[in-house]
DNA sequence: CCGGACCCTAAGCGCTCGCTCACCCCGGAG
DNA sequence: CTCCGGGGTGAGCGAGCGCTTAGGGTCCGG
């Protein structure tokens, strides 16, 4: 009863920071960020349990003190990197001003988040399939409402006026879609910085939606 | 010395076909398709050898007659796949017209491909890490010519006055990037075809370029 | 009839996987 | 000191992996 349970309180007003900051048993939080690097280096299905745990300096048994099971991990990163990307989202959606401001917003810190935490961001985005049949829909929901998200501010805007976007639904698909593969490329010793992609990206994504003539 | 090689001399003047057209023994060709399936729904390291040949109708030894190693299987599909991909970027910058017909031709191909071949694209796109250090560098070649290609274009317009694009190679690998991840999210049973999604992602990119105000 | 080249299979080898279990170390209460 | 319980470990289990090998069926020229 004295050490035990600091997990409800903070409170999640940050958004956009590391993201296993309150995976409280301290020993449990070392084999997640071990295992979200193993996952994004090798995939999850190339990554031994015994990697995890060597990363994370302990004995291949001491994983499944806290975890029940191998998969049990990747649905645990899965579950808070799908609701830090929402999180994201939907307060780019639910701030003030134009739809274009909202937009530009949207796409940029979703970008940022994706570029500045790619590895994470690669086990959230390519490891779905690898979740099985019992946990995949918890995080297809998650997923579907990132998707509603992007495609309400892109409608405000059709809607004002500020945008001529001849198909919502398709281009919402491609601009989550070009969002969401930055994680696959983003390169930590590249060029560039998470900042910039996200302000390159958050124009190229303006253009495709402005209006063409005034 | 009587049936072996016929590998070359045929020429590969269709790019947009079955892949797989012309390799030459059929059990091999039909273990090859096999794989592809089976990597694109589980994934290089989730797929069995022993799954490859039961989908290919023949028993888990039958494998080896025609391939040395699983990744053999792997690197085939990649080689082949790559080549494709390029000759239909290559078609795109090599033929006549404007830089935005140019342009639009090489998206609308290469994304249609990626569409109509999802399945080979997923592999050919996401499963290059599983490659061995021996075979990877190989295939990135490929791939950066895929890249120089796009930028070949992208550079073109933006010399002729017709493109206005601030970046060129961080909008190079924005369009490139866009096209590849339709290999992701593209299903067959949805309501698009992938003529329809190559119209609109040629549209989208040729709006990301245009030059603003004329 | 034979004999062998060509494909393919049944069986299984050696290995590593996810996961388990009997035990140990160590700090705090009595 | 003893006792105890929770976090940790060493050793190893059954299973399934990639891959190999000995041999069988079939079609050929003789």
């Amino acid at each position: 009863m004295t050490q035990d349970e600091r997990v409800e309180g903070v409170g999640d007003e940050v958004t956009d920071e590391m993201p296993w900051a309150d995976v409280t048993p301290d020993a449990a939080r070392r084999l997640l960020v071990a295992a979200v690097q193993a996952f994004a280096e090798r995939g999850y299905h190339a990554t031994t349990t015994r990697d995890i745990a060597s990363r994370a300096g302990m004995s291949p048994a001491a994983l499944y003190i806290h975890y029940k099971t191998k998969e049990e991990l990747l649905l645990k990163i899965s579950r808070i990197g799908h609701d830090k990307a929402l999180a994201i989202l939907r307060r780019a959606v639910e701030s003030d001003g134009t739809a274009a401001e909202r937009l530009a917003e949207a796409v940029r810190s979703f970008v940022r988040w994706h570029a500045g935490h790619h590895m994470t961001a690669r086990v959230v985005q390519y490891e779905l399939d690898s979740l099985g049949e019992a946990n995949r829909p918890e995080i297809v929901a998650l997923r579907r409402r990132s998707d509603a998200s992007v495609r309400e501010i892109i409608n405000d805007g059709v809607e004002s006026g500020e945008f001529d976007v001849p198909d919502v639904p398709g281009t919402t698909v491609a601009v989550l879609s070009l969002c969401i593969d930055v994680a696959r490329w983003f390169n930590a010793e590249g060029k560039r910085t998470p900042d910039e992609v996200g302000a390159l990206y958050a124009d190229l994504v303006l253009r495709m939606v402005a209006a063409q003539k005034q």
